[in-house]
DNA sequence: TATGAATGAGCGTTCATTCAT
DNA sequence: GATGAATGAACGCTCATTCAT
């Protein structure tokens, strides 16, 4: 019993910390980073945080680790078997979605990508490769079979990447050109039509227009 | 003559270390940037550059400062008076360019935005701002004549850098995934052709489709 | 019992930092002190002792605040009510003795004062001057009284402080002349009486020289 | 010709150096000064003014000897010969002129001596010493004559600098205090009534007083 | 002589990490 | 587990001095 809640709070001191490093690091980077301002946010000690995770370097691992899996996510659930369109379209709504709720997810790829990706190079080139030339695949089969116009499937995805997280990545700026929070609900509704009438207009192929 | 050659070698010496400089603080950010790190990458000791730009602070100004003209220059060439979908298409390709032959300018205002901008808040809330508010109203006027497809210019204006910026934010994750340089001819050109489409047939509105 | 023991020992570290501090800022000022001199002379790195006070201005601030206290005591013990001669001897005694026994505090005002008081001047203009004018109406009363000889209270006071405060702050000098320690017995004697005299004898009422 | 205006102009530079140099080190002690605060004061560029005192340390050192002897100035002015009172009336007046007129001069030593006179032990121990040894013995036979009260000769020379210095290192405290400045004619005059009745009075003889 | 340019040493301060309790 | 205390290694910056011209 006791080893549980033991077990149990340790589960939840280690989540408290990787939230707290996740915000900063996201903000700041990770030189930008101290280790005292994610043990304040965190509500504990400098020494104490070290316990649970070690190094700095060791921490900012673990949050990288932990965020990547929400990454992935959106893109795994993209089904060779559904309506190409309305796959995209949906894969599409998923992005928006995660960069609405989890912008600092995509702050700290973009960081740790614009230095040059030291810490998650292996991740790139093996299996997030692996997943990315999986569903470029899928959707070359959808453009052979004449039902999205011809593009690169790979600069398709950078396209809908691109897109989307400049919401979370650029929030500072874009807030300051529309004057308005992400949160805003009529500013978000703009913004995703505005990426549909893009996406899917933009791929649809060319005889359906035509036959419809 | 001697003068000149003096104030030509102090001018080549400023470039030297704005050129290094802006490389560091793109990758690393503010914080992230050590100056004895640009002054290795310029050849000459710390206290060497603090000379020529008196504080790491200022140094980073005039890297901004300098860095924004080119920044800006593609989107200001957008003339009102041109044809919307080759203006747009003109637009892009500037911007292409930019990010291919400049990825430290678009990385330089990319970590700085992400950190929350708080060097350059001032820039985004006025010059830029009314810089794309004119180019809103443009874009819209198109719209309005039936030009091109009812999205939010704004949002179209985000889509275009989101697209193009990624190439050069995100160069280590396009590389690993692409397994290619970006300098590569037919990978920059597939890119290219992807953004177009996206773009121009996106924006193409339905009854030019139709009156085609 | 532990928290006691922490407590203390944290005070008795504050307190030796403090002392090492008074040293070094009495005999190089401000500037001319390095954290490092003062860190080496309690005992402790640099980074330990700016622990326990932050900076080096909040040192400075505390070692100033901390011997002005000692510094105006002994003016403030001179009583209205008491026999003019008797009392200015007095405070005399106290200041020769402060003299003395704390060296260094005379000389932390002399250096801070010599170069302007840039850290004190609230307190010359405030707290010591209200102070100042306080015992100078009761000079002046005593004056008046006919009780003591017609001079100028606020420079009777300069002349005690200069005098006593010399023994202080020139004992290099002193000690090379006289080629004894200050605490020497018969010259600390001699030094006490030579200032009595000029004091006491020069402040005497002329009627009440001629009533002996 | 040529080689006078040379020299003549070299001497004027130098002496133009020294002045500044005076003012910084006596304001800011030789480690609060820097090389381009007296470079500055005195017009021209750093290497130029280390290019005539070849370091700072000579600099300073050439400072200290070229003050020294205005600083002994007017204690060897006094004769053994005149009438005692009136000797020692004088000399007080010079001391209070000269610490009028070039309080930095006071100021530097003020700041050598409160250091532990590092730079000047030789002097005090030497040529001081001896020179304050002879005006000793002189006070001394005046003092066995009955011509003055029994002091001791060299702390009544103490008093005399101390009271008459004060108004030149304390300048800072003298003038928060007073609310006024030192070259307020009444002042200054005030000043020297009092400092002139502690002595005069206080080193009259006592059967002088009564055969009066 | 005179001065821009350059630098090694050092300064006050920060920070990730370790130690002791 | 948790935390005050401690420190070596850096960091941004200053400064006396030197170099090249």
């Amino acid at each position: 019993m006791n080893g549980d809640r033991d077990r149990r709070s340790r589960e939840v001191k280690r989540e408290t910390i990787l939230e707290a490093a996740l915000e900063c690091f996201a903000a700041f980077g990770f030189r930008g980073t101290t280790v005292d301002m994610i043990a304040g946010r965190a509500g504990m000690s400098k020494p104490n945080l070290l316990y649970y995770f070690g190094t700095k370097q060791k921490l900012h691992a673990a949050v990288l680790e932990r965020t990547l899996a929400q990454w992935l996510e959106p893109l795994s659930g993209m089904r060779a078997d559904g309506e190409p369109l309305a796959e995209i379209e949906a894969y599409l709504e998923r992005k928006i979605e995660l960069s609405r709720t989890r912008p600092e997810a995509s702050r700290l790829f973009a960081t740790e990508i614009i230095q040059g990706a030291p810490h998650i190079r292996g991740v790139l080139q093996g299996h997030l490769r692996e997943l990315v030339e999986e569903k470029c695949a899928v959707i070359q089969s959808w453009i052979d079979a004449g039902k999205l116009a011809p593009v690169e499937p790979l600069h398709l995805i950078f396209a809908i990447w691109a897109m989307t997280q400049h919401y979370a990545d650029y929030e500072a700026q874009v807030e300051a050109l529309a004057g308005r929070n992400l949160n805003d609900v009529a500013f978000a509704q703009a913004a995703r039509q505005t990426m549909r009438i893009l996406l899917i207009k933009g791929l649809e192929p060319r005889d359906r227009a035509s036959s419809d």
